[in-house]
DNA sequence: TCTGGGGTCCTAGGACCC
DNA sequence: TCTGGGGTCCTAGGACCC
């Protein structure tokens, strides 16, 4: 038997990238500190991204508050985030990507892997192709992005931290135990605070310290998870660079930070109606029905609650996930709750097919109205209709951000 | 450092069926 | 009447990532 060839995967990873977003549409932008967040007016203004400009000299980083941020750098031009920008952006780059090889996985909305296995032959060694990705990008996109390059998804990521912005990374087996292993343990894919925690009792800091900690007491203790962080640790990961995880989602979800904290049923339920409105349209727009209903209630002490339910039938009709969360609401509300967030989740999605079986009349007049409903919006704007309950001062509140 | 919003995966326990 | 065990679905919560 032949020895199993080495793949060659990519991560390639965009720079600051909604802030080089912001920078490429507008020029006058270029080489100045640039932070996007959200409205610093509001309650829950933080730094989405920050250009390279901001983040060096001033110490910008994401998730710090717009007050923090204008601090620290009162020179900064503070931008509002145009996600319809990001997503037409990102479709464009994971474009050139697929000039290259049809195995390209987006990862996130600035993230891509891309295995290169198969065209070493035909495009060169994989740096010179990293380099020409790198370029193309560039020059047909205007940014700037880090490459990272590895046997394995695990290794590219890792790869393509080590330099930024603009970076070229290459990460091998070989380099593990020289670049890999001296790294804090939290640097690694898939350990966060809470890990960090546990594996400080266990006197586990470094990647290394895990790669070498004996697996079945990570086993006990953390069962799956404790098995693939010494794997990862290890360098080992054996999942393929899957370019049909760009169609399958698994949920739509919209959260909301409120104005103030809400205490009384009745105004929580505007909420969830405009947020079911929203979930539903963007599952009417894919195409999709969802069959369990979430609801997640974040309290002024910023626990987080969620309660589920499972409707009898796949929807995507607005007012039937209303329902359905009204009756999650009814079973599971307290009174006293002072509520500062609330979030809506379709799950258990599955295609339009499935909904052939419904002849039920009422819910195809519903359905005709909200697709009606819906090509306005696409037409005109989210803002473009609204329930009448809609209409209070948080309608005003959806409008403005919409609008920004 | 007073903390947004979009997701994914895993686990445990209970209900229910055969 | 009491009992076994496997399988599947559902819910709640924890942890992580960008």
């Amino acid at each position: 038997m032949l020895p199993m060839k080495q793949k060659i995967i990519m991560l390639i990873d965009m720079n600051s990238f909604f802030a080089s977003v912001h920078q490429a549409l507008d020029p006058s932008l270029q080489h100045k500190p640039v932070i996007v967040c959200g409205d610093p007016a509001k309650r829950h203004g933080i730094v989405l991204a920050a250009s390279y400009e901001a983040k060096r000299p001033y110490g910008i980083k994401t998730g710090m508050t717009v007050s923090e941020a204008r601090q620290k750098c009162p020179g900064a031009i503070f931008i509002s985030p145009q996600y319809r920008s990001y997503v037409d952006f990102s479709t464009r780059i994971l474009n050139i990507l697929q000039d290259y090889s049809p195995l390209v996985e987006p990862y996130s909305i600035d993230e891509a892997f891309i295995d290169i296995t198969g065209c070493i032959n035909l495009l060169g060694k994989p740096q010179q192709i990293a380099k020409n990705i790198k370029g193309d990008i560039a020059n047909q996109i205007g940014i700037m992005c880090s490459v990272g390059i590895g046997p394995n998804k695990l290794l590219a990521k890792m790869a393509a931290d080590f330099e930024k912005p603009d970076g070229l990374t290459v990460l091998t087996a070989e380099d593990i135990p020289d670049k890999l292993w001296p790294l804090p343990v939290r640097e690694l894919f898939g350990v966060g605070s809470r890990y960090e925690k546990h594996f400080r009792k266990l006197n586990i800091k470094t990647i290394g310290d895990l790669a070498h900690f004996p697996l079945e007491i990570l086993k006990k203790k953390f069962g799956l998870m404790g098995e693939i962080l010494h794997l990862s640790a290890n360098g080992i990961d054996y999942s393929p660079v899957e370019p049909s995880n760009m169609e399958y989602i698994k949920s739509i979800g919209n959260q909301i930070t409120l104005p103030r904290d809400y205490s009384g049923f009745d105004e929580i339920k505007v909420i969830v109606l405009e947020l079911a409105e929203q979930i539903c349209h963007r599952a009417r727009a894919v195409n999709s029905l969802g069959k369990t209903v979430s609801l997640t209630l974040k309290d002024n002490y910023f626990i987080t609650r969620s309660h589920a339910t499972t409707m009898p039938q796949p929807s995507n009709i607005t007012n039937e996930v209303y329902q359905a969360a009204l009756e999650i609401m009814k079973t599971h509300w307290g009174k006293n709750a002072r509520v500062r967030a609330v979030g809506l989740t379709l799950s258990n999605l599955t295609d339009n097919k499935s909904r052939q079986l419904r002849i039920d009349n009422d819910i195809i007049k519903q359905e005709e109205l909200e697709k009606a409903c819906d090509a306005i919006k696409t037409r005109w704007g989210y803002g473009a209709i609204k329930r009448a309950t809609s209409l209070t001062d948080l309608g005003g509140y959806y409008e403005r951000k919409e609008n920004r």
